[in-house]
Formats: structure tokens, C-alpha cells, sequence
DNA sequence: CCCACACATCGACGGATGTCAATATCGATG
DNA sequence: CATCGATATTGACATCCGTCGATGTGTGGG
């Protein structure tokens, strides 16, 4: 090469591409957002979600939760775990039955989040 | 059984739940909406979303966003087409290089709609 | 005490997904 | 035209994910 790297001015090490204005996301944000939104991206648990928050009450049972998916009942077990399990949705037992509620303050987060994204 | 159906009052059919306070997501709309946050649930995508919005005019050319990870060139290719092929980012050619910019309105609804759910 | 019921866990299977090396495409340049 | 550099595509591979049937766990009732 016919020029040192030192001599390089910012111009000529950036020919195509235009300069940051903020900072992106750092990597450990993304790895720690990421699973929420991996949580969220499946239609079935989108529905679940939807559900439970729109039970008066703010909680919904899971033998009412099973009847409104043709899914078998492990199934729907499996996504109410996978929910718990990253703090989208509360889960207390009561007798025989079990409910599920909407952690709203992590949903909230995303939604900030996404929408932030966009300025 | 000892009772027809008719005569079943709606406590004795929901013994354990309550009733629904407002329509829930409907199922095609969670179909529509969930590939959205399949493309977003990975966090090399959410920082390369992330990066292309940091960017001063919006834009962000390829060589500069493959130098921001450890990963190979065609695996950044490919998640480009992914945030791409979704309506997230678009895209536009000149010369020998490719810009990428973000669609702020997907963004935008998706993060109403995740806010929404937690009321 | 045993059974019925509500829900969770386990094991298995097929399909989707993230990654890479190799290769193709396509514009600029000499 | 030959070549180089930037980006996309392909094919292969390992891993992850959604689903199910079978089974386990714990509670309440007779």
C-alpha cells in the first residue's frame, strides 16, 4: 500500500456509508430483548396472550384457555410455560384450577422499545 | 345426564372462569402479525435494525453493517433479506452498493400493538 | 382410599432456523 | 474484454421449535 493506515482520513475509510447519529442497541440488550420477542412470535401464543388480557378480571383459567384452540392440551401447556417461564404472564393455582395474568410492565417495555426504534 | 343442555345456566358452564371483558386478537390477525416478530426475535436482526436506524439520513450501506459483527457476509445477507422480505427494511441500489433503510410504520404498529395488549 | 379431574412433564418426530464455505451476479474500472 | 470488489444465492449442517400421545402429579369428592 502507498499510504500509511495513520494518513488515512475518515472520508477514505468510509467511502460509501454515512456516519452514526446515536448509539445503536448494544449486543447484550439485543440477547437479553431477543427471547421476549421469540416468546411473542408465534401466533398461538400471540392468541394466549390476547386472551388472558382480555378476561374481566385480568386472569383467565387454562381449561378456558384450551377450549378456544384446536391445539391438544399439552400444547397449550407448552406455550403457558414458555410465556411464564420470560415474565410475560403471572401464574397462581387455586384448588384444582390454575390462572394465568399479564405481566404488563415487560410488554409495556417492548412496546416502547419497538416503537423507539422507528424515531 | 339429569339436566338438558338448555337448561345449563352460563355460571354452572364457566364454573372456574371469567367471562371475556373484549374481543380477543383475532386468529388471522396473530398469523399476520407474528412473522413480524419472528423476524425481529433474533438479536443479530435487532441490531442490525437498530444500526440501519442509528445511521445519520436513515440509511445504512451493507459494508458498514457487516464490519459491526462477527459473523460472515452471507449470514448478514441473509438476515438483511429476512428484516427485508417482511416490509421492515428497504432496500435501494446505487452502483455497486446497497443501502438499507427502515420502514418506521411497521415498527410503529407493531409497537402500539404490543403496548396495547397490557392496557 | 380410590377415583375423577385439571394441569404439567416427557419423549419423539418433522419442519423451520442460523450459520458457514463455495459460488454466482453485477457494476465499475483499467 | 478481463478483472476486481460488493452483495446475493445455494447447499449443507447442526440445532431449535411446535406438536402430539403417553404418562406423571396433585387436589377434591364419594
Amino acid at each position: 500500500m502507498s499510504k500509511s493506515l495513520v494518513e488515512l482520513t475518515p472520508v477514505e475509510t468510509v467511502a460509501c456509508c454515512a456516519p452514526l447519529g446515536r448509539q445503536p442497541l448494544p449486543a447484550a440488550a439485543a440477547e437479553r430483548i431477543a427471547p421476549l420477542l421469540k416468546a411473542l412470535a408465534d401466533p398461538v401464543r400471540l392468541r394466549l396472550l390476547s386472551l388472558v388480557a382480555s378476561h374481566v378480571g385480568g386472569e383467565a383459567c387454562v381449561c378456558d384457555l384450551n377450549d378456544a384452540f384446536d391445539l391438544s392440551q399439552p400444547t397449550i401447556s407448552h406455550h403457558l410455560k414458555v410465556l411464564h417461564e420470560c415474565g410475560l404472564l403471572g401464574r397462581s393455582k387455586r384448588g384444582v384450577w390454575v390462572y394465568y395474568r399479564v405481566e404488563p410492565g415487560p410488554l409495556a417495555d417492548l412496546g416502547a422499545l419497538i416503537g423507539g426504534v422507528a424515531t
